[in-house]
RNA sequence: GGAGAGAUGGCAGAGUGGCCGAAUGCGGCAGCUUGCUAAGCUGUUGAGUCGUUUAGACGGCUCCGAGGGUUCAAAUCCCUCUCUCUCCGCCA
């Protein structure tokens, strides 16, 4: 959400935002015609509410006669007072509405683009393997090694479903781990989230509305199941002014993740790329209201991630991701796109946005500023540490060999019990 | 799931229809005072939002868990919900 009174001067700059996104610019000047209608109305109600209040503190000491008068003048206006306040109720609510809308302006350095292809590569890391031998994808690599079972994971919970047996299992509960060490050791507090989250952490982070179709909702219950630990994690504070020196406040989570993957039929349907449920390592930071600190922290962030796949020796590429492709909310994102041989392709295997106040503004998250002064809204960012089975892909595939096993990486070797290769 | 109690400002806690945005205490802030490891005294101190203003200020409206209702008037009365606590049941 944005800031209405800035939007209000500001209407060029979100006009072009929208355009810049691929939204619909139309949404900018509804907001704008609602917004004023609404201040109108409710100036008005304000007034008379005003002489109400006034003329009814009087009441109590009139006479009796002079009282009867005087009621029945009340009864009137505050007949007036209601339809007003109703209109005044509506309009308000179609403010929101169209406010939840507006886009956050793209950073200037945002490529302009329609979709993923236009994404700007801004950094290759690692070498591309190049293998003497036929290689597998990991989905044959996993049935040859009776190590991933698609077949049997359909057959539990319907397509997109899958089970990880034996080495796969900890070679992925080994992967988490050492993600989440490689995190707690940089000064992030680890923490354990709720999934199952009410549609106030859906709508404060951006997801809703619009998002729903990607949800899974428990609708007995009106809760929703995440897709990322980012929910929870950047909603733990909603509603509240942190002190200063809190701030700021880097936190990491492991947490399954449901996508119901809705208007996905026909993409990427074989193997792990692309299912309902998977585990994810989220780091979310939350700071102050300082468009320049963000931007460290991004890249920081961004940082902690390439360092953790080039540990795992995973060829891998980031790509500035372009305006179309860009979320309502986010400020600017980049991708990780990790080395996949079956794919011949990079594949995205982290996203890493920043929001500035987009969030915390719907989650009404602010802050007492250095030195006391009004609360302002935190930033906050967030990005994937490791998601999984996503990044077995590519440790399967890149660390083949020719004889059909797989070489597991020295820094995961101390997870599973000083294993070095799978498939012996 | 059953029974009961409760939700008020940073905290504690009063307030059962107009004099309540709210006593009092603690805490915070400012000043004074004194000096033997700190205290005393005085004053001040909720938030949001809109508008006027050069500044500082001034004014309107909203907020006593949330939402509805009664009333000219609600922290106070009624209804619904949420949350917390105690007891019982169930349970990884």
């Amino acid at each position: 959400m944005l800031d209405s009174r800035w939007v209000r001067e500001n209407a060029d700059v979100v006009r072009d935002a929208a355009v810049r996104k691929r939204l619909d610019v139309g949404v900018v000047d509804s907001f704008l015609e609602r917004d004023q209608l609404h201040r109108d109305v409710l100036l008005r109600v304000e007034n008379l509410r005003a002489d109400l209040k006034t003329s009814s503190k009087k009441l109590g000491k009139l006479e009796p006669e002079e009282r009867e008068i005087a009621l029945a003048a009340q009864r009137a206006s505050k007949a007036e007072l209601k339809e007003l306040e109703k209109e005044e109720q509506g309009l308000r609510a179609e403010v929101r509405s169209f406010a939840m809308l507006l886009p956050q302006p793209p950073a200037d350095d945002v490529p302009d683009g329609k979709d993923d292809l236009e994404n700007a590569e801004v950094a290759i890391v690692g070498k591309v393997p190049e293998f003497d031998f036929e290689a597998l994808s990991h989905y044959d690599l996993g049935e040859k090694l009776g190590i991933i079972d698609i077949k049997r994971g359909v057959k539990l919970s319907g397509s997109r479903n899958y089970l990880l047996l034996g080495d796969a299992a900890r070679l992925e509960r080994a992967a988490l781990q050492f993600a989440l060490d490689h995190m707690i050791q940089r000064g992030f507090e680890m923490v354990s989230v709720p999934t199952l989250v009410k549609r106030e952490c859906m709508e404060g982070t951006g997801y809703f509305p619009g998002g729903e179709e990607q949800a899974y909702l428990a609708e007995r219950d009106d809760l929703a199941l995440v897709g990322t630990s980012e929910v929870p994690l950047t909603s733990i504070h909603s509603g509240e002014t942190l002190d200063f020196d809190k701030l700021p406040l880097r936190r990491v989570a492991l947490s399954p993740c449901y996508r119901r993957e809705a208007g996905t039929y026909g993409k990427d349907t074989k193997g792990l790329y692309r299912v309902h449920q998977f585990w994810k390592v989220e780091q979310v930071v939350l700071g102050p209201a300082d468009d320049a600190w963000s931007l460290e922290e991004h890249k920081a962030m961004l940082k902690h991630s390439t360092d953790l796949m080039e540990a795992m020796e995973l060829p891998f590429r980031v790509v500035n991701v372009c305006t179309g492709d860009l979320g309502q909310g986010q400020v600017q994102k980049w991708d990780i796109e990790t080395w996949m041989p079956s794919r011949n392709a990079y594949g995205e295997t982290h996203s890493a946005s920043r929001f500035h106040d987009f969030q915390t503004r719907r989650l009404n998250l602010r802050y007492r500023p250095e030195g006391g002064g009004k609360p302002q809204f935190c930033h906050s960012l967030n990005n994937t540490v490791i998601a999984s089975p996503r990044v077995l892909i590519a440790l399967l595939e890149n660390h083949q060999q020719a004889d059909g096993t797989v070489r597991i990486p020295e820094v995961l070797r101390p997870y599973m019990g000083g294993q070095e290769v799978i498939g012996d």
